[in-house]
DNA sequence: TTGACGCATGCCTATATAGGAATGTAATGT
DNA sequence: ACATTACATTCCTATATAGGCATGCGTCAA
């Protein structure tokens, strides 16, 4: 098989860096494709194509003005990545730990000292 | 162009639903492959490549003991993408209030309720 | 009606999988 | 030394892009 589609998901839809820079310009307020061109500095085409696999997954939502058509940012549809990511949190947390309790470990032990690599260990 | 590599970032690494499943299964405790294919019921050479692409990215671990070779997740590699996805946080708790807002506001004007659809709607 | 404007879509190509099957390899048991 | 165990890698195929370019389409102005 190939990889899944960009719409299967919102996972699958931000691992284009464009379209999370796209997410990030339209966080703040609505704009027409025209803009959003101009801001990145891509190829309208290509940002109408991203926009299309964002809205298929939920990630901007569309409407029309005259004959232009604003975009913005659902913010919504990005929750479920921050919450998958966030189950980590307390791991990353613990690692931060036992970094910690090593380097304090070695200071009270007086162990080799990184910071003075000059100094003379004492051998046993 | 073709879609950038699994390889290319966590984004990327993160967009196959069974590498998030290994991650979750291997945040807790370290564990060989045998017990991933097991657990999650793939394909052992499956789980190989998964496990390296996740490893190439820094999103796991992994030490040899004996013929086996344990991994655990990195979660420190997951935080850039629990960061970037919290930046749309005050976003779409802005929307939530924009939500609740206007429903708040709707019971105090008496506008229609569409509870009682069957209701007579005065007309002016 | 005719253009121009603002976007969306279609077409084509090079590239990158993900899964299945088979094979390679290092370490361990006998 | 040899079989076995525990993984990793290779080969093959079907599929899905992302970007560049050309074109289609609805809306608005003259």
């Amino acid at each position: 098989m190939a990889r899944a589609s960009t719409t299967s998901d919102a996972f699958n839809a931000v691992a284009e860096p464009r379209r999370r820079e796209i997410l990030t310009y339209l966080a703040a307020a609505e704009r027409p494709v025209g803009e959003i061109v101009a801001a990145l500095g891509l190829e309208q085409p290509s940002v109408s194509k991203h926009l299309r696999v964002l809205r298929d997954v939920g990630l901007v939502r569309m409407r029309c003005q005259g004959r232009q058509k604003l975009y913005r940012t659902n913010a919504e549809a990005i929750r479920p990545l921050h919450e998958w990511a966030g189950t980590f949190e307390r791991y990353w947390q613990h690692q931060l730990n036992r970094v910690k309790q090593r380097a304090e470990a070695m200071v009270r032990q007086g162990s080799p000292d990184l910071s003075f690599p000059d100094r003379k260990i004492k051998e046993k």
